[in-house]
DNA sequence: CAAGCATAGTGTGCTTTTGACACTTTGTCG
DNA sequence: CGACAAAGTGTCAAAAGCACACTATGCTTG
């Protein structure tokens, strides 16, 4: 005897994006009833055809234009009253995008796109800021054990940059040198013997992350805390 | 508009004990269709009245009589082709017990119960190896920056048994007197000033764990790293 | 074209943490 | 009371972490 449940499952996308100036997050203003007009995460009901991952990805190219990017699960929230509709579990994904190369179009059912500073968000649909406030903890314990984030960067970065990154995600200031020491005693980043252009001081070095000696130095148990 | 999926929702759970030589696993075998009869994780569909969480709680007790354990949720499996019954999306769960302390009895849909070493695994029904295989990943990856693990052990017990305990979960040895002064200089234990009773040889200082030590420590970010 | 300025880039010394290592103590059992 | 099984204990050397400040470079502007 199998029960049919009126259980219902959606998937929510929580997508870091990464500015000159702050850690931001993407939210889309809500076309349809309920919370018709507010901010939420984008996200929407899984189809039975598809993988729950493969939900994620599609209500964020259908809602917000962006696609192929780092997604990976966060949590599941299955309390009873979380959503007015009914009895409605969702599996939420977070996602690192670069900012720049991902523009935003709105689209089915969001009215508007756009990207919120984490200090500075609207009220939000459901229980999204628990999401959101779940996702955010993730990151930044992920971050100091694994070298995601480079996901957030443009493929050519100066160790600045990346600094900055890491600033902005564990929300305190590191040393310049012992950053450069510990980032480049990791092997994974390639010094591509160029500069930056067009900035108006001297200009830094550039590199790239190496998928491949990330590979390597992974399979050897290698630790990559920061 | 409101798609009405047929997906439904199960939940899975892993429960993980330790008994003197090995770390073991809680497998029932199924009285139902499908795979009756084979080993399985013990879980079941979530009723739209319970939350996730609570529906594992509730299966967990149905079926092998374990209750009020350490339980976290692991990850959802979201493939489309993972359950014969149609689309079934679910949530794992891992629990830690101490074995001694949890007397399984086998109810509800389940025909048996019992515990397996981990290394000795009879084959499982759907792809419960694939979640047995997460949560083992997961509870090494955790023990490693977090005191989990006492759950699996009495109340009161030795260093030597703890170190027992982070030996398995790990899968390598440690040093004695480094592993001894690791733990200490964690200050979550606390010393009973009791002796082992009934051992065929010297006996060891008998310690508990205490909450109200790890949350302070916690607040304060403390690292307890092994 | 020189001075200013904004950011890049670089090394050292001290402290703390880690990891390897072996013997003595205690209590039981036969 | 001797053998045994597990408990308990300290040191040293290497590595890692952390605090810290100046010089280099290249563009901008007066």
């Amino acid at each position: 005897m199998i029960p049919i449940t009126p259980i219902r499952l959606t998937v929510d996308c929580v997508v870091f994006g990464l500015d000159d100036t702050d850690l931001k997050v993407l939210l889309i203003r809500r076309g349809i009833e309920p919370f018709l007009g507010s901010w939420a995460l984008p996200g929407g009901f899984v189809l039975p055809a598809e993988s729950v991952e493969d939900a994620a990805r599609r209500e964020l190219e259908e809602e917000a234009g962006v696609r192929e990017v780092f997604l990976e699960q966060l949590f599941t929230f299955g309390e009873v009253e979380r959503d007015p509709r009914g009895r409605v579990v969702t599996v939420a994904y977070y996602a690192l995008v670069n900012l720049h190369d991902h523009p935003l179009t709105a689209a089915t059912d969001a009215d508007d796109v756009g990207w919120f500073a984490l200090e500075d968000l609207p009220a939000l649909a459901f229980d999204h800021d628990e999401i959101l406030r779940v996702a955010a903890e993730r990151l930044r314990g992920k971050v100091r054990y694994q070298p995601i984030g480079f996901e957030l960067l443009p493929e050519k970065f100066t160790l600045s940059q990346l600094q900055g990154l890491y600033e902005k995600v564990l929300d305190r200031t590191l040393d310049k040198r012992n950053f450069r020491r510990k980032v480049l005693a990791m092997g994974i980043l390639i010094d591509l013997d160029e500069i930056q252009q067009d900035v108006a001081h001297r200009a830094a070095r550039l590199y790239r992350f190496d998928e491949n000696l990330y590979r390597q130095r992974t399979e050897r148990g290698f630790n990559f805390e920061l």
